[in-house]
DNA sequence: TTGAAAAACGACATTTGTGTCGTTTATAAT
DNA sequence: ATTATAAACGACACAAATGTCGTTTTTCAA
């Protein structure tokens, strides 16, 4: 039902296939979704499929990197937005996001990135590794930056807080994905995560 | 090679079982290992190792509550030592767990956990839940306990403040688990949380 | 209108793991 | 010793996925 057609309809095709995976993996995670899976929920040829994704690990890396692509920039300063502000903003959207945790990839995200514990496999992924450190660069530079600008003193080095941000959110949402959100009670630990950066940052009102 | 045997022999077989697992679990995690890989480490057959567990699923359970039942009792109130002291102890307690991730069930235990997403299978193992509760239940009344006898001054909720914990714990092991300990700086992350749980707890010296 | 290119199809061979079950074998009690 | 018991064995039938590949179908260009 298509041959030799266009590079846009080839872009297209595989983002309609991308979205069905990100079906499939919102509802079964990483770990228990197949191929099969997604040719079913994209209502295509196991040929199909395999032409524009090797395996599943592939189609998730892809899967992975297009929604990374979507989100981008949150962190480069807002004019009129003290900084302090923004990090209180992006901690609720946070806060929501896992809140819906069951309608959203990271559990599959989490599965995703255990799965590749092999050192192989690591390093034909870079990309995982860049991910982190890419987040922790942003964080990095946007505490820095509020500190130039005489928002900020902090009580410790700004990297050593970005990453303990990150590790954070992470755990929260890593036990939420099994306990789910009541039990692990999200808001509260926003709550206990944004006191906990005003200790180290001492944003100055 | 073993008949109707007493209940001492099947229990220390059972023992033998779990260690093998638990050395096949510390290096594939828990999704990549396989009855299959137990059998052979463990040097048995298909038939002798179902006639102790049913399946993967069980069999890790077991071993977990099998590891746990060792760990216990960490959290009583140690005399001669401040609240405080215990607390530093066991975080580079932890420390060291999460540096030799390679050597740790950890990996396994959050893939467990991930895998575990159905609402069904949850129920049908409530101690999955409980172990999350009753490690914060010990917490809160540690930190309850340090505040009783003035040490502790704390500026939130002791409950939160144990969730937020558990949370960093887990989000450090996470990212741990799939970057390694160089990359995350697991050190540099312990200070930030020791930092934090200062300004959460007000220690008084 | 036609035909070459290639997208999509789906059957198939393979692989890998599972759980069962009839058989063998070692133990402990008599 | 003998024998009932049940632990351990390992072949087997089954299931679920995977990746391949020859075939069919559709589109685009000439």
């Amino acid at each position: 039902m298509a041959p030799k057609v266009s590079d846009e309809y080839k872009t297209k095709k595989k983002i309609e296939l991308l979205q069905a995976a990100k079906r499939v993996f919102i509802t079964k995670g990483y770990t228990r979704a197949t191929m099969q899976d997604v040719m079913d929920e994209a209502g295509v040829s196991r040929g199909a499929l395999y032409a524009y994704f090797d395996n599943l690990e592939h189609l998730y890396l892809e899967l992975l990197q297009f929604e990374d692509q979507q989100d981008a920039q949150f962190f480069t300063p807002i004019a009129g937005e003290t900084s302090w502000q923004q990090i209180t903003k992006w901690l609720y959207k946070q806060q929501s996001e896992i809140e819906k945790i069951e309608q959203t990839l990271s559990q599959a995200n989490s599965e995703f990135f255990l799965s590749l514990k092999d050192q192989q496999k690591q390093q034909s992924y870079p990309y995982i590794t860049t991910r982190y450190e890419k987040m922790v660069d942003v964080l990095t530079a946007f505490f820095a930056h509020g500190t130039t600008i005489g928002e900020f003193k902090p009580q410790l080095p700004p990297e050593a807080i970005a990453r303990y941000f990150i590790s954070v959110i992470d755990g929260l949402m890593l036990d939420t994905a099994h306990l789910g959100p009541e039990k692990t009670k999200v808001s509260e630990q926003m709550e206990a995560l944004l006191f906990s950066l005003r200790a180290m940052l001492r944003p100055t009102q």
